[in-house]
DNA sequence: TATGAATGAGTGTTCATTCAT
DNA sequence: GATGAATGAACACTCATTCAT
């Protein structure tokens, strides 16, 4: 839990710095114990700066809550809609393509950054139903479109059979994430890559069943 | 929110009923809030009784948290194990069979108690990880293992392929359960009954295509 | 400062006697220093108890001071009504009835409690204009008005010369108190009785020569 | 309350403007919340200003408080002087005289500026003690011995019966102020210049009554 | 058994003040 | 001289828990 970090500068003397180690540190904590239970004072603490630091740099809790949200929802829609992008397949070979994508989003999604900005998420839920919007919309949403955007593509060059490429990506999405996940205890345990690799090839094969050409 | 009554008889003054006021207090806030959000102030004040009753009956919070999981978890389980074993098709009708299960189970998914079991189980899990890892074990677990039974039952008869059951089971699972959860919004949302006929139909066309004799 | 005690029980072992501790307390921090540097923490040292018991008994601090206000001014309302009331003059001695009167009321006006009590007021002035408002119609005014209405049953007799008898109850307290109040420098120092007998003499003098029959 | 300006400049940036917009918002901000609750944060915004530059240029809070004080009790004391010096009287018209003495004093005294002043001297009584007893020595006392003095003068010249002129100059002082401030609620509400002729009149009655030739 | 009253430890937030640039 | 950034101490208020009745 604490191999998280954006920018923290160890030998910290400069201004930026602590910046980078408060919304770091927060990123850290809120995860790991939810909003409400995360204490602005541990915050410091872990940041390695005063709380009213905080406050000057935040305004609130809430304000450096959003903000930490937002630093790291950036970052994860990049890097997911990347990987998706990989799916342009030259070559003939479905299942390989398929399998590196599914292997790609596994791992991301289980990778400690991500498992903790869900926790983030779910943790701020209820307080903050707005944000969990605004990330279903501008993230959840847009990958699986760029999901579906591929698959239709391969439909199309006759590599998948007909069918509707929205339900395609979701059903891909849920063989893929939710046997691994069921392992994980609400991502209590770790799963090592051996599973996450067994979990795509078995998520690919059903798939390649029900929508091969 | 208000519907989760376990044995609630507002006229009588016995001494069980305020036991049981107490714990569906405690479900219900709980439930709503989480664990460390929900104050005992407020199970009290909900179920009509002084704090210190409370803390007469369970001692703590702790242990208050943990009898309403254990109580409701029971019922859990017995609720799931019923529905699968409904999956012995004495008819031909795989399909039917399958939708009637999937849609079921899917209607206990996100019956509104179930959610809050849940939330329940998020709530604490940074908390009580063994509670999390027992409903895993008692109810999830034996769940999947009814289900894995079932289907390898319909393997041998030869109305579905032959494949690992468990697999199978794991991915019906996902099949029904992920879309509809993902329109849900963490639970933020609720689901109509058209919804859930609609996402069961789905998983079933498509496991039947990977999963079909 | 530590003489206002409305009914401290020092062996204090009952419930009401914390209930009056606190009332008693925060009476003498808040007229000491102001509502708001009054901390709660200060008022609960004062009284003996637990902070968190000052917000079971009175919700807030600001509910707390309006209890204390609000209790201290019935008491005053009285006091002065009573004394005013004694000008009723069957005796022909006009100037030994309004020196008693006078004498009375300033007494009671640099009483310490009555001291306090308009710190009090004071202090809250810029937080509760309500509260001030309402102390000077249930209070002031109406203390000036049985004042005026015995100055005028005098006039009626012919003991002091017809005039307007609010006005001269205006000004009768004006010479008595204003003198008086310059000297202890906004509360700041003690007034010897001597003085006050003092001050009274030469307020009823000027009144006479200016409203004598 | 923002037409308290001591010398501020807008165009210019040189330093001297700076101090002065300083000592300006601070009179402003202290008169309206108190000392204590006046935070230097507000000060520096309102004077446009870094708070490290009140710092800078007084060293502490209660340093620029003193500052402020003596600033504008220097002012205050030659105004009321230069007024009561009025009080020559070459015509006979004594009435004339006080009331326009009376009126000019009572015009200062209900002086936003002034009544500023006077709740910056309440505001800070607990905490400085000292700067209360300096302004009552310094500016009370002598504004109240010039007025005795011209009193006493009048007295000499038959204008006024003999008396203490200290004593009348007390008396005159509080016919004047006294009704007048009842009406404002501890200046809470504004006082119109009707008002002010009214009470100058009813005050000047009695004095002459009581102390006319 | 049920309760009203009390409390110690904490929470988010503010503020006067300092320091490096 | 002026500033932005940082901080320690304090404050109003909450909460899980205990105790006497």
């Amino acid at each position: 839990m604490r191999d998280h970090v954006i920018g923290e500068v160890p030998g910290t003397r400069g201004r930026i710095d602590k910046r980078l180690a408060m919304l770091d540190a927060a990123f850290r904590i809120f995860a790991d114990v939810g909003y409400e239970q995360a204490s602005v004072e541990s915050i410091a603490a872990e940041a390695g700066v005063a709380k009213a630091t905080i406050y000057n740099h935040f305004g609130d809790k809430e304000r450096m809550f959003r903000e930490v949200l937002r630093a790291d929802g950036d970052r994860a829609l990049g890097d997911h809609l990347e990987i998706v992008a990989t799916l342009v397949t030259p070559s003939n070979n479905i299942r390989a393509a398929l399998e590196h994508v599914g292997l790609e989003l596994l791992i991301r999604y289980f990778d400690p950054t991500t498992v903790w900005y869900r926790r983030l998420l779910v943790a701020g839920r209820a307080t903050f139903p707005d944000v969990l919007e605004s990330v279903r919309t501008n993230v959840t949403e847009r990958v699986m479109a760029a999901l579906a955007d591929r698959l239709s593509e391969l439909m199309r060059r006759g590599q998948l059979r007909d069918a509707d490429p929205a339900v395609a990506a979701e059903q891909f999405w849920a063989l893929l994430v939710t046997p691994a996940e069921n392992r994980t205890q609400l991502g209590t345990r770790d799963v090592t890559s051996a599973e996450l690799r067994e979990s795509t090839s078995r998520a690919v094969d059903t798939f390649l069943r029900a929508f091969g050409a």
